[in-house]
DNA sequence: CTATCTTTGTGCACGCGTTCACAAAGGCAT
DNA sequence: ATGCCTTTGTGAACGCGTGCACAAAGATAG
């Protein structure tokens, strides 16, 4: 999942595009920048929608938001629509971002080309750890984290990428804000509080393969489902009696397992 | 963001559970199991809801869709609602998965915590470069594609990792789905075609920062917006006489640029 | 210049999701 | 036992997003 419009519930919608459009205005235009590379002039909107994976009303209508762009009985041109969504999305400039937290996931997005290929710039690496610094990962040296607030102002930074320990998040995220960062997209498995103002998109690996075992799960038939033990379940809660807990958890339960990376 | 709810618009809802409920319910799960590592016995749904980052009536509705758990003027059992919640995601049981496409990105998820930590096993790395064959990466040999459909069907496999690049993703998920795998979490930039009854989740890198992009672009009061220069922009899309393209694209465009990894 | 055909742009209705606000329920003190 | 106080569970209203279906617009052919 993605969040991003839980807060500043009044303020979204700046010019009346939709939250909902905007983020489908990448989809359209991975599948236009496809299209234009193989040379194609136009492409209907149902054509288009097709290559998006959505519905070809729906397109049409996240289109009408940017304006009336397309020819009624030819449909879109292609290099034009390229154009105007890029210059939307504020892709027509270059966006430097940090990464923070070098380990496995923040190695592996330094490497992803998906960042450099539609303006973004990755303009440092940092690590709190002090062993990492000066070493190269996806060609850039890793910075200390000492440097961050200079390395964000020196080079006018206002996106930054989270990809540290959950534990660390959150301090991260108030010295990136404190430096001047306005949007923040967080992989860390935590629930971030930032001031009115920035924006945060959460990715978490583990809530979506969650959702899918549940999909699963309703799949299967639903068979695996009556496991209740002789327990009070099925409407008391556990009262008085049942809530006697001697100070368990710390590393009991029926999934006993540590994160190994990120605990979620 | 993710998808996995534009397709099967009836089927969804499979008891009563509405979508945007399902994918809140790691969320607090998360939040619980904090509280539960805390020994804390009881929390009230203004508490959990802060914790979690979200309105507190909407998760008292969220919860009142699982059952009447909950006592009015104390709160929730904490194990308890950790207990159902874990239940009604399916979390109760293993979930063997397989991730396909050992790259920067694969490697990164294959050490990832967040899976184990939730009752998700890596059964199996998969690459297509025979030179990885055997590797081990997090503790795990790395396996060739060949092997694919073998290890699927031995290990009763229902959910698969797509980490690979994007001209492979389809490819690879026909295959999946064709071995048996009815849940695809895809990480490759691109839309997938799978048959009925098959759940595609999407987790886009380039997305969600363009989707930040675009807001930061807001923010920035708009002002780096007027750079039209002397063509027709106005209204009037390019017809004929613009139209007129001598195959371009290839090598071309204004963010001329070449994806690293993965093209987007 | 007129007719026909294609495709856009959008008015409208419907359904999902969110939020408010409050009655019902239960604990706790007296 | 009674009354007060806290918190849940939910009815109802509202707003956003989606999809249908069609009129308007323009291209194209004759």
């Amino acid at each position: 999942m993605a969040t991003g419009r839980n807060h500043r519930p009044a303020t979204s919608r700046s010019r009346g595009i939709p939250e909902a459009t905007v983020a489908r205005l990448p989809l359209y235009l991975r599948a236009l920048t496809a299209l234009s590379e193989r040379s194609v002039p136009t492409v209907s909107s149902e054509e288009l929608a097709a290559a998006a994976g959505v519905n070809s009303a729906k397109l049409r209508k996240d289109f009408s938001y940017l304006g009336s762009y397309g020819t009624r009985g030819v449909g879109y041109d292609v290099e034009y629509l390229v154009y105007q969504i890029s210059r939307e999305l504020g892709l027509t400039q270059d966006w430097p971002v940090v990464i923070v937290g070098i380990g496995n996931l923040g190695a592996a997005l330094a490497n992803y080309g998906g960042f450099a290929s539609r303006g973004f710039r990755v303009a440092a690496l940092i690590d709190a750890d002090p062993s990492l610094a000066g070493k190269p990962v996806a060609g850039i040296a890793v910075q200390h984290t000492d440097e961050l607030e200079t390395i964000i102002s020196e080079n006018g930074v206002s996106i930054g990428v989270i990809a540290t320990p959950a534990g660390a998040a959150q301090q991260v995220c108030d010295r990136l804000v404190a430096a001047g960062i306005t949007s923040i997209l967080n992989f860390a498995p935590t629930v971030l509080s930032v001031p009115e103002g920035v924006d945060v998109r959460k990715v978490d690996l583990s809530i979506e393969l969650q959702i899918l075992a549940f999909h699963e799960q309703r799949k299967a038939g639903e068979e695996p489902h009556g496991e209740d033990e002789g327990a009070a379940h099925p409407v008391a809660p556990p009262a008085a009696t049942v809530t006697k807990r001697p100070a368990k958890r710390p590393e009991s339960g029926p999934d006993g397992d540590v994160p190994a990376v990120m605990p979620a």
